[in-house]
RNA sequence: GGUGUCAUAGCUCAGUUGGUAGAGCAAAGGACUGAAAAUCUUUGUGUCCCCGGUUCGAUUCCUGGUGACACCA
């Protein structure tokens, strides 16, 4: 049986590191699981893995993406099931780390079959967003699909737009998709959670982005301000430099906003993965301690198949 | 040293004609299934600087402290 360990945890936990020594311990390469990773032009403000550091480790999934390129978490699951099916013949153990909590949940579990939007019915429901208003989208959801209607925010226009796109996509309601059952993987999962005292993370946080500014973060958002609509440049980081280039906001207050976004998107990762019982915690120092973990539960492993 | 102003939530402040208080920001919590570092959402936070006095009752009025600021010497 092989074994894929998810290493995880919030922004700025140290996962990075970590998943260095245990990728080596292991020797295995390294999947990542960080959506904004994924973008080719995005290094500094994502604190993506260096070259050097690739140099030590193969990582796979990091910088294949240009910044217009269309992603989605369901692709993730694709790509990432793809690609473990050929290392697992080589590997018995494989390492994915990151803090996507949906991409994390993508390749876990699996995500429900939901038809891809084409550009035309996408672009059809932008507009009647913007002509009609939010909630003259919700009333359109009412009728199409009343089911969905009755659980959804009506407030989260992502949501209401996904699922009248749906619609209209297949000519189905929304709901009949909504499977939400998790999937087998023919491998087993371990959940190693990375996570500090909320001060010390938020310290740490706070110097990552200073050192993120030192590293030349303004010019890296300044060399693709061009792509400032798309998706990938919605991040903490980007989203609040743009402002600075526009001369909109003080630099030192958009530093400021970073760091509180930051802590922000933590914290919310951290409410994301509470609610996941198999998850098993660790401070990122007990590096020991994780390896003494992961080889009792590849050795229970190894056991169970005898 | 003198005169004046101020002292209320973690911060900036509002307010109570005397019945123990509220905004913004910060903070904490929650949702989440094909854009997820996205998107949406809930919630407080208190010796009202201290000792007295007046009063049924003082954060509010009064005396005296303490501290900050401004101006004058």
């Amino acid at each position: 049986m092989k074994t894929l360990v998810v290493l995880l945890g919030p922004t700025g936990v140290g996962k990075t590191e970590l998943s260095l020594s245990l990728a080596e311990m292991l020797g295995c390469p390294i999947l990542n699981c960080d959506s904004r990773q994924l973008f080719a032009d995005l290094k500094i403000g994502t604190a993506a893995p260096t070259a050097e550091q690739q140099q030590r480790v193969r990582h796979y999934f990091v910088g294949i993406l240009n910044l217009d390129d269309y992603y989605s978490a369901a692709q993730y699951e694709a790509d990432v099931l793809q690609l473990t099916e050929q290392l697992f013949q080589t590997h018995d153990t494989l390492l994915l780390s990151g803090g996507s909590m949906m991409y994390i949940d993508a390749v876990c579990q699996g995500i429900d079959d939901i038809p891809t939007i084409s550009d035309e019915v996408r672009t059809q429901v932008k507009a009647m967003l913007h002509d009609e208003g939010l909630p003259a989208l919700a009333e359109r959801l009412r009728s199409l699909d009343p089911e969905y209607y009755a659980i959804v925010d009506k407030k989260n226009t992502r949501r209401i737009v996904h699922a009248v796109e749906v619609c209209y996509m297949s000519g189905q309601t929304y709901t009949s998709f909504r499977i939400r059952r998790s999937k087998q993987r023919p491998f087993r999962i371990i959940k190693v959670g990375l996570n500090r005292p909320r001060e010390e993370l938020f310290t740490r946080i706070n110097h990552r982005v200073d050192q993120m500014m030192q590293e030349g973060l303004l010019d890296e958002v300044r060399a693709h301000a061009s792509h400032r609509d798309s998706n990938a440049l919605n991040t903490v980081g980007y989203k609040e430099l743009l402002h600075v280039l526009d001369g909109e906001w003080p630099l030192d207050m958009a530093v400021e906003r970073i760091k509180k976004n930051t802590r922000v998107y933590a914290k919310k990762q951290l409410t994301w993965f509470r609610r996941d019982e198999s998850i098993r915690w660790f401070h990122p120092d007990e590096a020991e301690a994780i390896k003494e973990y992961l080889n009792l539960k590849l050795h229970e492993n190894i056991m169970a198949e005898d």
